[in-house]
DNA sequence: TGGGAAGATTTGGGATATCATGGGCAAATA
DNA sequence: TATTTGCCCATGATATCCCAAATCTTCCCA
């Protein structure tokens, strides 16, 4: 499986289109019948915006197949998972317009930081990008970080 | 499966039409030989208009078929699911007019949300939509249904 | 090792199609 | 005849498509 590696950064233009990095752009193809190729969403606790390859938004979602329709529990999950998700596609040049809520729940201005996480990649405001990966090496190191095989 | 997702603003006009939102649109394109594309029902325990695409709302009939015609929990459920339900079809221009009663179960005024939910979405008065998804979210959380991935 | 040159990539902008919305008209209703 | 309902066209706004300029990389060769 490809994966979203490294940080990039480029710049939303007038019409609020932003180029995807290249080296994410292979991993979005969209699969022959399906219109999107991606999904974005709001993170839940960061202040930033995810960007799922539709395959591993699906597998996400896999766990709601398992639920009554008429539970309480689905609705939730349901509302959750879907009510903020925008499908898109890129464009031939390889760039999107990002929804305005997701802008607004990122807090983009006119530069934005696409920062990769393996399976998915997210998109920040660049100062809080920095603040984001100074903290999460931080926190990382306090735990101690050990990543089997990964030796020092 | 196509499916709804994200949220969409629209106006009800002076005549009580609304447009449905067009990327929901494709998923409600009347089979041939069928007469609506589209199943609205109040919602049970939300103050919303549930819409349902055709097939899955006969899917969701399908339980149906196991039970006893004369049974009281047949005439239960039958009721539940029938009674206030209506069937329509878009316009045109894909606009849909909603029931007085539907509207009125919904609390709509001018304008209405659009949320997609998978496979349904839900029609909402806006302010209501941002109470229901703060609360979906927060109660699909102390509900322990973290999602893979989406966290941290 | 440094300078170009060729190819990718990002960015800009104009033309075009799509969409949301408003209004008109005619058939249906009462 | 007044009112409503469904059907159709018009319009402005917006998003999408397409072409092209500006940058940046990489690679090659002197």
């Amino acid at each position: 499986m490809t994966q979203f590696l490294g940080t990039h950064v480029n710049k939303l233009d007038a019409k609020g289109r932003i180029s995807i990095p290249a080296p994410f752009r292979a991993s979005l193809r969209a699969a022959p019948g399906e219109a999107a190729s991606l999904v974005l969403r709001p993170s839940h606790n960061l202040q930033c915006i995810e960007a799922w390859p539709i395959a591993a938004f699906q597998a996400l979602a896999t766990p709601l197949e398992r639920l009554d329709v008429f539970s309480e529990e689905h609705d939730d999950l349901a509302a959750t998972l879907y009510a903020d998700a925008y499908p898109l596609e890129a464009d031939k040049e390889g760039r999107i317009v990002l929804p305005e809520s997701l802008v607004a729940h990122a807090g983009l201005s006119d530069t934005a930081v696409f920062m990769g996480l393996g399976r998915i990649f997210q998109i920040w405001e660049p100062a809080a990008a920095d603040r984001r990966r100074a903290e999460a090496r931080e926190r990382a190191r306090s735990r101690g970080l050990t990543i089997a095989g990964a030796s020092a």
